[in-house]
DNA sequence: TGCCAGGCAGACA
DNA sequence: TGTCTGCATGGC
């Protein structure tokens, strides 16, 4: 299934920080792949050329899931036509250099225990907690070319787990937070598919309930797991974007409506300037 | 070996 | 309301 879109890299993607189970895997034809492994499935991906992206799934799939998935009813170059005719220098280098990269629409219950996990952790520590975490509690499938993953357990299956064993996953003192949460949706004091109509200020208000949840957590599940577009989590990245370029404050009202994909332009850009991709 | 990481809760002023 | 401090642990 071949996809035509200039806003969409699996590169940006993979290395925007949204996600944790996208990685990339062996190229074909020397071509950059990635494996992807969401909603129980696994679909594999390349980058063809900056234009294309080839997804290993039929069409049916493609239009059930995967459309959807990578937001591609969505016009983002609209947005970024938007910064580009606007007055802000720093934003528009970060759009020109993060210009492929899209919000997923990923599982809300996902998204809230990974972003827990990622608090305090780097990237790569985040990916093998919730790999270690999906190994132990998730479902064992083989994809149709072979390869073995896990799924992500379901809430009954975490909110049940055995702390010790959850702690020996190195989920460290987030072990407490990861099964209060997990409570919370199974006993439904945690709405998750109430949280995507509501308002942006209401989901978070409502995610911060949770022990465990701050206001930058909460803002990440509101953007990666809700797609509240208004989320905009500060994390230090942020903070020294908003330090360092901005004189310590960002007019985020300015971008009602898409304030959360500006922010993933600015992150992606400040970790490249710092050296971190 | 030490610092940093997509932070949070709780104590305290 | 704002500012510390302790918390687990891996990556670099």
């Amino acid at each position: 299934m071949l996809i035509h879109n200039e806003y969409f890299s699996l590169r940006q993607i993979a290395d925007s920080g949204q996600c944790f189970r996208m990685n990339r895997t062996d190229d074909m034809d020397g071509k950059e792949s990635y494996y992807l492994i969401a909603y129980g499935r696994y679909l594999r991906l390349t980058q063809l050329d900056e234009n294309t992206v080839m997804l290993g799934c039929s069409e049916e799939e493609y239009h059930q899931l995967w459309k959807s998935y990578f937001d591609l009813d969505y016009d983002y170059g609209r947005i970024i036509s938007e910064i580009q005719s606007g007055d802000d220098e720093f934003l528009k280098k970060a759009v020109e250099y993060g210009k492929g990269i899209r919000i997923l629409r990923q599982e809300a219950f996902e998204v809230l225990i990974s972003f827990i996990i990622s608090q305090n952790k780097n990237i790569p520590a985040i990916k093998n907690c919730i790999e270690a975490i999906c190994a132990c509690f998730g479902e064992r499938r083989m994809s149709p070319d072979g390869a073995v993953y896990y799924t992500f357990p379901e809430p009954e299956v975490l909110a049940s787990a055995d702390k010790q064993l959850l702690r020996s996953l190195k989920t460290g003192y987030r072990d407490e937070y990861i099964i209060r949460a997990s409570k919370a949706v199974v006993e439904g004091s945690l709405d998750l598919d109430r949280l995507c109509y509501c308002s942006y200020e209401e989901a978070v208000i409502s995610l911060k309930q949770v022990y465990g949840i701050g206001d930058k957590v909460a803002n990440c599940i509101a953007l990666f797991g809700l797609h509240q577009i208004d989320g905009f989590p500060v994390d230090v990245w942020i903070k020294r974007v908003i330090d360092e370029i901005y004189g310590g404050s960002f007019p985020k009202e300015k971008y009602r409506g898409y304030a959360g994909i500006v922010q993933q332009y600015m992150f992606y850009y400040m970790r490249h300037l710092k050296g971190a991709l």
